[in-house]
DNA sequence: ACACACGCTGTGAACGTTCACAGACTTATC
DNA sequence: GATAAGTCTGTGAACGTTCACAGCGTGTGT
């Protein structure tokens, strides 16, 4: 029980495997009697390509590889971008292999597939500076983007990422317009775009009056949040807001709120960053920064798409976020 | 600059390429002055297999598709499962491609490309009932197995889940321990395994007292534990505990009871399942019954390589949950 | 001395495509 | 009626492996 090949359809056709291979691959040039009789033996026979097959002949690979970076934050961003990404590289037949880099041999191992030529291109996923991957991975030859800016690297890598500053502009600017006059920050770590861009978006608003005094670094984490809004209450007590760069940190701030009997919003104002799951299940729900994930991740494949077929640079991109008022400021 | 080839390492090794294959493959009968010299020149030459030219001959297809079906509860759960199935297959050496079976258009490609010979494997991923693309999945003679129970089928996919109807039990139990008498529960949908399991085991063990009017249907979504929340609490004021089959369902319900001037957990206890991100960024954090995503996943893997290997049939397998107790009951 | 197993090596064929090329047949142009 | 251009088709070679087979020494047992 073989599986049939291009010979079995074209014998079934009674025309030979070259005209069979023209219709599989749309080329002009084939009769309308030829590609009709080929169809049908197509359709009859269960045909379907073999692909190893022809991406050998045609040095190719047929697939993009997206790399996950450790740690990894249970990011719920993730499976909306890999179902984008799915989709659209689909659309080209290109298929999706994942990979993992956490620890060296991983990223060993990442680099022995790119570079034995197993995939078309690479989809960078949440990447942090100083990650050896990328400027190995840009060395290799092969198209690369990232999802999410790549920062502190001399080797430029394309991406399409939201405007992380100007989202973080617009919160600040939407607590000040509330009439909020000592706001906090909370930021995410400071080797990511996140961490590092959403600070200048909060420092471009808030101006001098973004004082150390009033910045703590988190690290995403629900418990980095807790922690982080006890030093600023110590440091700081009349504060009247804080933004935290992600619904996950700000819900870990509103615990210690709580507990240090601060109420939100009238005490203090709290915003997030992402608009996940996490910011309608809080109380008061989150006032929070949306991302338009969905966009990013289409726009960062149709620039490795670009890539792949040729062009020898492409322009990175931010997409702005939209403001999510809820209760919470 | 191409790439090298084992015709390469051959010659700069001196060596005939059956030998160099012999090596690759780690067969024995290779003399250590061979293998030492041929060890080298792929160090050289920095040759990688070509897996398309290995698999067109093998006749095998050297990956794994996993496959995500719609609609896309924004699961966290996802990438954690993702991640160690990544970690499981690349060990023997597997590639994982991703798919997404959403509409008709999109299981016919699942379909053709798992017909087409380009998956070793099938993994499937929170399946519902009625999904036509089991039994056909099922019929193309290929290993499938599923992570988390396919019901409503008579073709029996093998699966490795956690045990639902305990963990429900061991909520409600719980519950009852503490000395609640009218204990509501908010189900998943009823096409579910998550939803019809966790059911049957809140049932067992509040027999009759599970009555029609203590139970709502809810669809994993914040929204819809809103909603199921606000019926129940209609039909049965007086009632003193709830069970969501979800933390973001329960996290729903705590909205519905603060809105009506209940105390969590003083007045009606609240309990979740999944113990995922949204379990303790709601006040108070939910108590809740945590799977063992990451063995949950490994045992899927495991089953599919057993498939693969050449085992005829495999024993389906439920892992034990886990009860955490926090503040919401 | 012979047969025989053992360890190791090289070679040819095959896997299922695509692509370039050559050729055949049709139609248009002078 | 010859030439050219256009449309369509079949064929051979190539892609980079693996695998079965045959062959060659070398040692071992009779």
């Amino acid at each position: 029980m073989k599986r049939p090949t291009i010979h079995d359809v074209a014998a079934a056709a009674g025309i030979s495997r070259g005209t069979v291979s023209r219709v599989l691959n749309g080329d002009r040039y084939v009769s309308p009697a030829a590609r009709i009789a080929i169809e049908r033996a197509i359709a009859e026979t269960g045909y379907v390509v073999n692909r190893n097959a022809r991406n050998l002949v045609r040095q190719r690979a047929g697939s993009v590889v997206m790399v996950l970076s450790e740690p990894p934050f249970e990011d719920p961003n993730y499976t909306t971008t890999i179902r984008t990404a799915i989709r659209r590289l689909g659309e080209r037949d290109l298929s999706l292999v994942m990979m993992i880099a956490g620890d060296d041999r991983e990223r060993e191992q990442v680099l022995r597939y790119v570079r034995g030529g197993h995939a078309d291109g690479v989809f960078l996923l949440s990447t942090h500076a100083g990650d050896p991957l990328v400027d190995t991975l840009h060395g290799a030859g092969i198209p690369v983007v990232s999802c999410g800016a790549v920062i502190g690297r001399e080797t430029v890598i394309p991406y399409a990422a939201c405007d992380e500053r100007g989202g973080a502009r617009q919160m600040a600017e939407y607590l000040v317009s509330r009439g909020r006059r000592k706001i906090a920050m909370i930021t995410g770590p400071m080797d990511t775009p996140g961490g590092i861009q959403r600070l200048e978006g909060f420092a471009d608003v808030l101006g001098r009056k973004a004082s150390k005094k009033l910045i703590e670094h988190g690290d995403w984490t629900h418990a980095s949040g807790e922690t982080a809004m006890a030093r600023l209450l110590e440091r700081v007590p009349d504060l009247d807001a804080v933004f935290a760069a992600s619904d996950v940190m700000a819900s870990g701030a509103l615990h210690t709120l709580r507990a240090a009997g601060r109420r939100v919003p009238e005490d203090v104002a709290v915003g997030g960053f992402d608009d996940s799951s996490v910011a309608i299940s809080t109380h008061p729900p989150l006032t929070t920064v949306r991302q338009p994930l969905r966009d990013v991740a289409q726009e960062t494949v149709r620039l490795l798409l670009a890539l792949i077929d040729g062009a020898d640079r492409v322009d990175s991109i931010a997409l702005p976020t939209s403001l999510i008022v809820r209760d919470s400021a």
